[in-house]
DNA sequence: TATAAACCCTGGAGTTACTCCAGGGTCAAG
DNA sequence: CTTGACCCTGGAGTAACTCCAGGGTTTATA
């Protein structure tokens, strides 16, 4: 009773398509696994633990620099763990960033939806909210610096 | 007094790098521009516009693709605007859907955030979260169909 | 007038993190 | 011995830019 699993089963049991590990595996996220005769690859429990621990953190959103880094902590078991809370705080904050912008977005998105009551493209009052006012960009000659026609 | 303006001038006006004007013209979201003797593309009033539009929706996040439909529409005034409106609905329930999944995360990256209280790398309850439970990637050889080593 | 600074040109590579082939080998079952 | 499920490699494609090299053009300055 060998341990050792085929790409497919450790993608199996790690929840990741055997694509993602031979790509894992290409930008050196995950170390080349032995092979058998047949050339093709095996993987043992902790490189299937590693897998899980990858796909989650990329649930997560962590980056895979973020879980690169991550990985490189996890065998250091006396190290101060203050850098992957760092991480999870860093990348807290820019998701706290993105659903502020989805938010604003969302009210102006709202907002036209809701100024627009049908008719013609003429009237839409969405597309007008899209074009810029016409003094904004109307030409002005006095640009300094740039190429003159 | 000319209104041409060249490609630095048009992207000053409307907002975004001449590196995108080049891009949108090459991927056909803006016709051709003409050119000056030196080979210099100039742009007009309407065209500047145009850039102005794609700008600010592409800033509301629509995709080129739709940025691409709702221009093909603007020149027939008196067609329908439902489509707009269709366009801009499914925007807004993707928006929607991003926020959910990043709240969702939010909450997650919070609870593991606050379950860590420093440490070693050995104790610390983030790594911990993203590790999978030992169960869940012990393998098992019942698995049917698959190649066996 | 000579030259430097600022602008423009083209084509192509790089970014993120996969995803999906094509055109092959390998392996177990019937 | 063939079928079908699985595996291999290498490379192209995705979205929407961004940056660069290695040139030409125009304007300002000395
Ligand atoms: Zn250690
Ligand atoms: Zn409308
Ligand atoms: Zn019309
Ligand atoms: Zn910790």
């Amino acid at each position: 009773m060998n341990e050792r699993q085929t790409i497919g089963q450790a993608a199996t049991a790690s929840g990741m398509p055997a694509d993602n590990i031979r790509y894992y595996e290409k930008i050196g996220l995950v170390a080349k696994p032995s092979r058998t005769e047949g050339n093709y690859r095996t993987y043992g429990p902790n490189e299937v633990r590693r897998l899980g621990f990858i796909r989650r953190a990329r649930e997560l959103g962590f980056s895979i620099e973020q879980v690169r880094e991550m990985l490189e902590m996890t065998p250091h078991h006396e190290q101060d763990c203050g850098r992957v809370d760092q991480l999870t705080h860093e990348h807290l904050l820019s998701i706290d960033r993105k659903i502020a912008d989805l938010t604003a977005l969302r009210h102006e998105l709202e907002a036209m939806l809701t100024s627009c009551h049908g008719g013609t493209v003429r009237d839409c009052r969405i597309l007008e909210a899209i074009a810029p006012s016409k003094s904004a960009v109307t030409p002005h000659r006095h640009a300094v610096g740039q190429a003159k026609i």
